[in-house]
RNA sequence: GGAGGGGUUCCCGAGUGGCCAAAGGGGGCAGACUGUAAAUCUGUUAUCUUCGAUUUCGAUGGUUCGAAUCCAUCUCCCUCCA
């Protein structure tokens, strides 16, 4: 019988772990409840949240009950991790806002119920307590000393840390404390960068309840080049339709580097390993197809197959014969406004492609666009209602942002 | 609280009265090459209707024909001492 281990073994989701034997013991004989954190900084998961929640659901597959906290208590102090600087303070309203964004993305990869998964917000009990009592109950557990050489606050030595941040790690330990006392939770997952958290939370249900609890983190997605993946210039690849179009999302995977395809298909896809083990024999050009499917099932995974379908069908009419099919980045405009023509460059601004003007003279002198394949040549070119084949017209900036321009 | 150092364009970082829309690097964008990849090379990177004009060097005032550069006040940050 196959161990929900062993498979998150296989395609490199686990990077380090406390007790490899009894874990292994553990997850293949019993049902274990484990908990992951999410922080409520923002109102859409992302990119970087998207191993975490395959790492759940292959949890919950294997028969194990997540539960999904939701940093409403942390934030509010911020975790200090990798960061360089101090984060901005959300106030309570917001982040009880991102949660509830946060819980329907999640159920898409896990199913919430009594018996199933859970979501709590650590503010439940973080608000409520007492700075002395908390300081005699799980203050008294932790070395500063430790702490202070701990590789997570290291850099931020250098830059300064405040003390609020400083005890991060003392608020995320005592979650795995309530958890494990409330709901029988004796897992903590996490980023790879959460190591050292989620020991101080294992120490500190060790020395108070004597019990031996586990900890497990993740393999941080990141490129060949060792930077997180999920970020592009114009910010996270969010979860979010309406953040990041599924369209956009599907290309993003699309275009990863050859490098990291095999990578992400392993973690981030539930393609059977098999499958993939082929595909490591390809290379050049064949590992375009490779892209596809990683694009394809991520997309899927998020967005349904109605959605992924829909991206793979609009990518494939554009880049294999620019035609002006499909669902893509479409901007409606009023037949009126064409009507005199308008200029290439109120155009470009209108679709939202250019964010000045200045920027888009630049791009068409570079003959970085062209209209239904046909480059613009001139920033004083307008478009009229010759330009439109059935009322439509596509544009394209560089080599593959493809815009729909369509009158209604 | 005391002493000192600093805030420059997306980021890092030069620039100490005119030649500064501001060096250099990174990043971004575009072009070439390709496979919707990487690497490389080239161009470009404040805004506005091209010329030209306008706004920018923490904030506000001032000195000057002229200020990122000098002066005053304010503000934020950092380091050392307590």
């Amino acid at each position: 019988m196959e161990c929900v281990f062993d498979t998150l073994t296989e395609r490199g989701l686990i990077a380090q772990v406390t007790h490899e034997e009894k874990i292994k013991q553990l997850l293949k004989d019993e049902k274990v409840t484990f908990y992951i954190g999410f922080d409520p900084t923002a109102d859409s998961l992302h990119v970087g949240h998207f191993l975490q929640m395959m790492v759940m659901a292959h949890m919950q597959r294997a028969g194990h009950r997540p539960i999904a906290i939701i940093g409403g208590g942390t934030a509010m102090v911020g975790d200090p991790t990798g960061k360089t600087d101090m984060r901005q303070m959300l106030t309570q309203a917001e982040i009880q806002h991102n949660a509830n964004c946060f819980k329907k993305q999640l159920s898409k990869f896990i199913e919430f119920g009594e018996d199933k998964a859970l979501m709590i917000d650590n503010a439940e009990w973080l608000l409520k307590l007492n700075y002395v009592d908390f300081l005699r109950e799980v203050g008294v557990h932790f070395s500063v000393n430790r702490m202070l050489t701990a590789e997570c606050f290291k850099s931020r030595l250098e830059k300064g840390l405040s003390f609020i941040e400083f005890n991060y790690m003392l608020m995320q330990s005592y979650d795995f404390l309530y958890l494990n006392r409330h709901f029988n939770c004796t897992f903590e997952l996490g980023g790879d960068d959460q190591w050292a958290n989620i020991l101080g939370g294992i120490e500190l249900v060790r020395r108070t309840e004597s019990k031996e609890v586990y900890g497990m983190t993740f393999t941080l997605l990141t490129n060949s080049e060792g930077k997180k993946m999920g970020k592009t210039e114009r910010g996270a690849v969010w979860l979010d339709p309406e953040k990041t179009s599924p369209y956009e999302f599907y290309q993003y995977w699309r275009n990863v580097p050859d490098a990291d395809v095999l990578q992400c298909l392993r973690l981030l896809t539930f393609l059977p390993m098999s499958q993939l083990g082929d595909m490591a024999q390809w290379e050049g050009q064949m590992l375009n197809q490779a892209k596809k499917a990683l694009a394809y099932e991520v997309t899927m995974l998020v967005h349904g197959v109605e959605q992924a379908e829909k991206a793979q069908h609009a990518a494939e009419a554009l880049f294999g014969q620019g035609g002006v099919s499909g669902d893509m980045p479409t901007t409606e405009l009023a037949t009126d406004a064409v009507a005199d023509g308008i200029n290439i460059l109120d155009l470009l601004l209108i679709a939202g492609l250019i964010p000045s003007k200045a920027e888009g003279r630049r791009l068409v002198q570079q003959g970085g666009i062209s209209i239904d394949n046909k480059k613009i040549e001139s920033i004083d070119v307008a478009i009229d209602s010759t330009w439109f084949v059935d009322e439509a017209l596509m544009i394209k900036k560089g080599k593959k942002v493809y815009h729909k321009i369509q009158l209604v």
